[in-house]
RNA sequence: CGGGGUGUGGCGCAGUCCGGUAGCGCACUCGGUUUGGGACCGAGUGGUCGCCAGUUCGAAUCUGGCCACCCCGACCA
């Protein structure tokens, strides 16, 4: 049954997605322009991303530290590229106490500037490196057009700062984070299959080297960058003064490396696995993975299917993150509702009947309808649960990168480009330059998302140039 | 920054053309009956109609100005 006041994906996508954030009740709009509201829902996901992220980046060896929101106007000029690519878009403080400030601070859009100036204080031998950082941060771009979690004016994330020694220690920390913290991430905890590959120049981060990317396929066919990771070669180094000596004592400049990601991830993860009932949360990272529902008529039954209801859970303790929603005078058909809109995967039911039987009710959210719902045993229960949500997390994953699969084309001429694009990913030889890029954009709103790490082993001809190569691209709308 | 739209109880809207005591649905509060897919009945609370100025005996409604937000595009995690 589509819900109440959602749109349904058919209908108008974006006006979908919109009405998910709110109807799920993950974030509201707030006084100020672009800024966004995360409520307690949104959050809880966010927390939940946080700490498989976080994991991920201490496993890896890096440490958290955290640095100023300010940055001196002068910081962010030292680096030609990134002050170019960053000042449209930061927002600068120019009083302070009530008088004008000797030097405009702008609030970090991102931290390679003010995290640079304090790297060149810390790093001074070889034996300093690599030096490997991590922080959590809230950042501000003073973008053109907003949207909750894919794109807010203010937004949380982690970014990743570290310096090398060799440029190959560079590269390699760059596709370290990027294969084993974000694309592991995505995909085993968001369920979300996602291409790993190089952004074109024209798409790189500003004052980069060279920038990676995940990217994912949402719904509607549009590409969703997830995450990136920057080798910034000497660039930065350079610009801040990040020097070390070498074991022969010679004076070098370091090779530094940043990435990160935000909380698009939660957009990304509405975009990609809800329906037209609201959001579906993939099991590893949903705030709620059961909701327990009794039901009851009267006094004696509610005392009866509670006292089961307590038995059961007692054996869960700590297993899953668990709601029992007893809330007197609303009915079961109420919660069900509400519950399917803010994504829980599991719904437990418990009535009278249950009680007698030994058995209880179990919905997966996945799988709307009577089809996801069965009536099961009491007795091994839990077990039952815990392999529905690995079978869950299993299936969004599956079918995630089966709607991918199925909405990419190789395409070989640009009017197959131009068509493959209207619904998903064009796979593409590509022998093109930064303008014919820029051509193909202003046509089809469609550009480089990624140059795949996995390349094809036989050359094709480039389906704009028709020059022979044997580089392939993918071409997709983006958000 | 261009284009479109909207500002009226917490939310969604009607009323504006044609000026005359601000209304509906949901939500909320209280009482009762309910509860295996969004319960029902009854009684209530709540709004200087985005802001400023003007016209008028009288403005949500007419005139002028301003502001804000949303949506669609170009720029971007």
């Amino acid at each position: 049954m589509p819900k109440e006041g959602i749109t349904t994906r058919a209908q108008d996508y974006a006006q979908w997605y919109l009405d998910i954030v709110e109807k799920a009740d993950m974030a509201d709009y707030s006084p100020v322009r672009g800024c966004m509201v995360i409520k307690p829902l949104g959050y809880a996901l966010w927390e939940n991303i946080q700490r498989e992220l976080d994991r991920r980046i201490k496993e890896t060896g890096h440490q958290n530290a955290y640095f100023p929101l300010f940055i001196p106007m002068s910081f962010l000029t030292k680096e030609a590229e990134h002050v170019e690519g960053f000042a449209p878009e930061v927002a600068i403080v120019t009083k302070g106490g009530g008088e004008d400030l000797a030097e405009p601070l702008v609030v970090r859009p991102t931290s390679e500037a003010i995290i640079g100036h304090s790297f060149a204080r810390w790093v001074h031998s070889w034996r300093d490196l690599p030096l490997l950082i991590n922080q959590w941060a809230n950042v501000v771009r003073w973008e053109m057009r907003t949207r909750p979690f894919l794109r807010t004016t203010e937004f949380l994330w982690q970014e990743g700062h570290t310096v090398h020694a060799t440029e190959a220690e560079a590269e390699e920390e760059t596709l370290k984070i990027l294969h084993e913290v974000y694309a592991d991430f995505v995909e085993k905890e968001m369920a979300l299959p996602v291409l790993r590959g190089r952004k074109t120049d024209r798409e790189k981060f500003a004052g980069a080297l060279r920038t990676y990317a995940i990217e994912a396929m949402m719904q509607d066919g549009r590409a969703l960058q997830a995450g990136t990771s920057h080798n910034l070669g000497q660039n930065f180094a350079k610009a801040f003064d990040i020097k070390y000596t070498t074991a022969d004592n010679r004076e070098e400049y370091g090779w530094t490396t940043s990435w990160g990601v935000s909380t698009r991830l939660i957009g990304a993860l509405i975009m990609a696995h809800s329906d037209d009932e609201g959001l579906i949360a993939p099991p590893r990272l949903a705030p709620v993975q059961v909701v327990i529902v009794p039901i009851y008529r009267s006094d004696a039954e509610r005392a009866l299917v509670m006292e089961a209801v307590d038995r059961l859970t007692r054996e869960w303790s700590g297993r899953f993150r668990l709601k029992v929603d007893d809330r007197p005078q609303l009915t079961p058909g109420f919660k069900y509702n509400e519950w399917e809109v803010k994504g829980v995967p599991l719904r437990v039911e418990v009535g009278p009947r249950d009680v007698t039987q030994g058995t209880a009710a179990v919905a997966r959210r996945d799988v709307p309808g009577k089809a996801g719902k069965a009536f099961v045993p009491q007795a091994g229960l839990a077990d039952h649960l815990a392999a529905l949500l690995e079978e869950i997390q299993r299936s969004l994953y599956e079918r995630a990168l089966r709607f991918r699969e199925e909405h990419t084309r190789e395409v070989s001429s640009y009017d197959e480009l131009k068509e493959a694009i209207e619904t998903g990913f064009a796979r593409a030889y590509w022998d093109g330059s930064d303008a014919d890029e820029g051509l193909i954009q202003h046509e089809t709103r469609a550009t480089i998302r990624v140059i795949p790490l996995e390349q094809p082993e036989k050359a094709g001809r480039c389906v704009l140039t028709g020059r022979e190569t044997t580089q392939q691209v993918i071409f997709a709308r983006a958000y």
